[in-house]
DNA sequence: ATTATTAATCGTATATTTGCGATGAACTTA
DNA sequence: TAAGTTCATCGCAAATATACGATTAATAAT
């Protein structure tokens, strides 16, 4: 990409809400979460069984919730146990719902 | 991409989430909104006083928030007024209300 | 009619994302 | 030690996203 021009200075708080956003920005993400929302922990096997794909796919999309901070993998030999991170689920919770509730009615010009 | 393997088929609310979430998750789509929530409205050219991105760049900005539902553009001649879909932005707000509060909390295994 | 203003769209370059199969690493069990 | 299990990572292909400048379209003002 060609950006070279400028390196734009966001918010902080409006970086990690993008961050957390783009997370959540792919359907099968979502779905994992959503079971992990209900088992409160799963191993990658598990979810080899509810979504119909690749193994290394799976993995990636994991790796990027990881990334995010929004789940937490726990060595549990062979196996690795997959939790939500709850003190950042709270943070993206809070963002969440400070950018949902922020809006300022006003008729308009 | 190579995903002609299979259609997976999602939950109508995880990939309406999930296409909200993606719109959202670039900091200057974030900057946006939140410049949208404070003021009800803006025009492109307001933006570019905000974000030093290239017209063209913002103007596609714009046409993403809007494919997604989240803002709607309303002609003034000869600028264009956009504001925030308030029918999405509840059912986005919604949606990810129910996300975050669906956590089912208990030991694991 | 001509010019100015505003914003969308086109074409292009590059980066990132998504997906797969194959392989590798770590640990168990036989 | 050898074979099995589980998951990460590598290398690749294709799609999508991000950004820009140039152009076009629509309307207003002169």
């Amino acid at each position: 990409m060609r950006r070279t021009t400028n390196t734009i200075d966001y918010l902080a708080e409006t970086e990690e809400l993008a961050r957390f956003a783009k997370a959540l920005g792919h359907p099968t993400r979502i779905k994992i979460l959503n079971y992990l929302e209900n088992q409160s922990c799963c191993f990658t096997g598990d979810l080899l069984e509810v979504i119909p794909l690749a193994q290394s796919t799976i993995s990636q999309h994991l790796k990027e919730l990881k990334a995010a901070g929004l789940i937490q993998g726990e060595v549990n030999p062979p196996k690795i146990k997959y939790c939500i991170n709850q003190e950042n689920w709270d943070k993206a919770k809070q963002l969440f719902n400070n950018f949902f509730s922020d809006r300022n009615i006003v008729s308009c010009e």
